[in-house]
DNA sequence: TATGAATGAGAGTTCATTCAT
DNA sequence: CATGAATGAACTCTCATTCAT
């Protein structure tokens, strides 16, 4: 059974794009870094400069200001997940498959990257009206809209059971994942830093736990 | 198949306290709606004086400072949720209707008090850890448990799955709520205010997700 | 000679309203002072709060920002200063003796209160396009028309020369008047803090520039 | 009766200086133009930089800052005026001539250069005390000086009355003029860009108001 | 209890100036 | 000469908290 290649790897910033400023980046980096570790209030530009290693006047050299620096931070890291989850849809594998694939690569950044699920996960669902105004909201509806649309074609595939909206069967699946992430984030449900085993069990237990909530009662869950 | 008494009536202050002063109730209501409005960072000691008509220094009569206020906000809305999951966990029914009966409810509630879910989903898990280290952090944890308990009883009875721990079963029946209700709040999911049949469908739906995430696969969805 | 009633004593706060806060006045006070000597960007909030020997905070307590303060200062001069040349102007006396009328009081009032003057002389005029574009623009085109209806009176009643348009002729005697202020207030004319006498001899000198600019050639000018 | 020929082409640059780079030249022109829209202090070195098309940093490749930039402007701006009144004054015609062909030269540069009059109007005398202890202060106390000399030999020769201190008499004409420009700039005695018959006509009555100043009463005014 | 004036530390933002290239 | 990234001091405005009445 085909498995979509897992593009983990995406988790590294969407566009090194050649000519951007290495000092931009690092504001970036930093910025991702302080905001997961404070929150969006709790974090000030003192801090994201210092952390960068960078002067406070030269945030505002790259950034308009604090709303527009944490604006794309939240769009650079959606980007990266909406990239991968359409990527995955757009590769092989039943819907199933492919919805495992979405959850069990979230669980490998976490991994690699918790302070960007933490932001992605924590914060932005969260953050004041003006942030949640611009372009962020609508990235995080298209990344349920993605999910709707691999929900639907389950459906459409007799995989998936009919009686659920699609947009509800991507909520529950992305809250099952959520609620998890939120877990471990928090150290509620594995150690802070799990072990590769301790993920491993984790994985198996969100796809189990996110597939059940649409698969048609009686199927088998998917070999994994 | 008895179903637990629906003790919605439970969003209503849960200690009406013969000798709380009239101000203070008045303080912790506007508290409340403030918050749930602009958040925690966006609201102001001012903004909730102001609503609550009443003097500015007052609330500082009553609470010690803007984080005890807001924990008391999150202390009582959630009394109120444990007590109601605690009642139907120790009423009549099945672990699966019981577990269906605490996300009835917390439909109920944002039917009645969307604002108390507001609060309650989108910003208790996220606000700083000055309030997180408070007793809400705890008594988000001892929500988590009671579900957990509920599943642990359900797998043992043989109606739930018995490869997912206990606690991820719970995050995830919380996070399909959680996830489907913050969809219902953003206006994703439904109308912001959904109609009573339409609320009677998301209901309908999100139990179903949410048992399908724990039961044993085949076994019928309970007739609800 | 009827000569109007000297309305110096105007220079105090035009309105000492009952009501009106005290700190409130020393703000307002201070502002003018540190506002005379530093000029508009030059001064503080924190200067001006020091100034009046109140808390920083305070200021901001009573004055949405910067810009309402400075026009709420200049606002109060020009009020006081266009009630004289109103009072003066409903006053007795021919035209020519109100409009020396008029200059006797801005003269005595820089006398009496050097930092007004130089606020209303040097700094309103031109200050940023924000505050010019408020009220203070429309309060100084009312008193250059009061001026200028003053004389047009005077031409009409034969005292004044008809071949200047009325508005030139206000706007001449105020440049008069102006440059003659702001010479006496940078010392090149006079000293810093003229003595009585030479008051006197600009006041006279002064008035007479400003009515050689108008009056029919030929015609004495007003014994003083 | 002659006339003292119309310099008015002094309001170019005064020093064309062959030596001169082309984009210190530039950066002074934009300073100018920048300087007179925006205020002293509403205007950035980055707004003259790119009002000019040069690099941010060449600014201070060619001036040792801010202040020394407008000061350059002002003292170039001046001495144009300058210039021009002293050729004005060693050339022929009586006091009063001269006068007139003073106030005639800068309501011609008025019209051909409005920026520049605003700037030596409106902004000069009320810039920040570092800027006015430099050589601008003593530039402007040379122009009134000039004039006093004219006012002087005028006096001298009994064309003026003699009852006025030559230094009062003097900044009583460029009181005249300094307030009937600014009302011209600001659109209170003319239309913004006033056509050549309004022009003809202010110069006419600001010459007639600022002579008559100064006049023995009853001379005639001095023909056109 | 109740009021709201008073306080002041804190954070975002601007912009003149420097400097490596 | 020319460029523009980099620096950081200075200033405005906010708002939690205190306190005299």
């Amino acid at each position: 059974m085909a498995r979509p290649k897992n593009p983990t790897d995406a988790a590294q910033p969407a566009t090194p794009s050649e000519g951007e400023p290495e000092k931009r980046r690092a504001i970036l980096h930093a910025a991702l870094k302080v905001f997961a570790e404070r929150g969006y209030h709790g974090c000030r530009i003192a801090d994201v400069a210092s952390e960068a290693g960078v002067a406070y006047g030269l945030v505002y050299h790259y950034f308009r200001n604090k709303d527009e620096l944490l604006e794309s931070v939240f769009d650079e890291q959606w980007r990266i997940f909406i990239g991968a989850i359409r990527a995955i849809s757009e590769g092989p594998g039943t819907a199933a498959e492919q919805i495992g694939s979405v959850i069990r690569f979230a669980l490998d950044v976490f991994r690699t990257a918790p302070e960007a699920v933490r932001v992605l996960i924590l914060e932005v669902p969260r953050t004041p009206d003006v942030l949640r105004a611009g372009s962020t909201r609508q990235t995080f509806e298209v990344a349920t809209r993605l999910v709707a649309e691999m929900v639907q074609r389950g459906q459409q595939g007799g995989e998936f059971r009919t009686d659920l909206d699609a947009l509800v069967g991507a909520a529950s699946v992305l809250g099952v994942l959520d609620m998890n992430l939120a877990g471990m984030v928090t150290g509620l449900l594995t150690a802070p830093l799990p072990s590769d085993e301790e993920l491993e069990r984790m994985k198996r237990q969100v796809v189990t736990a996110a597939l059940g909530a649409i698969l048609v009662p009686g199927s088998a869950a998917p070999a994994r």
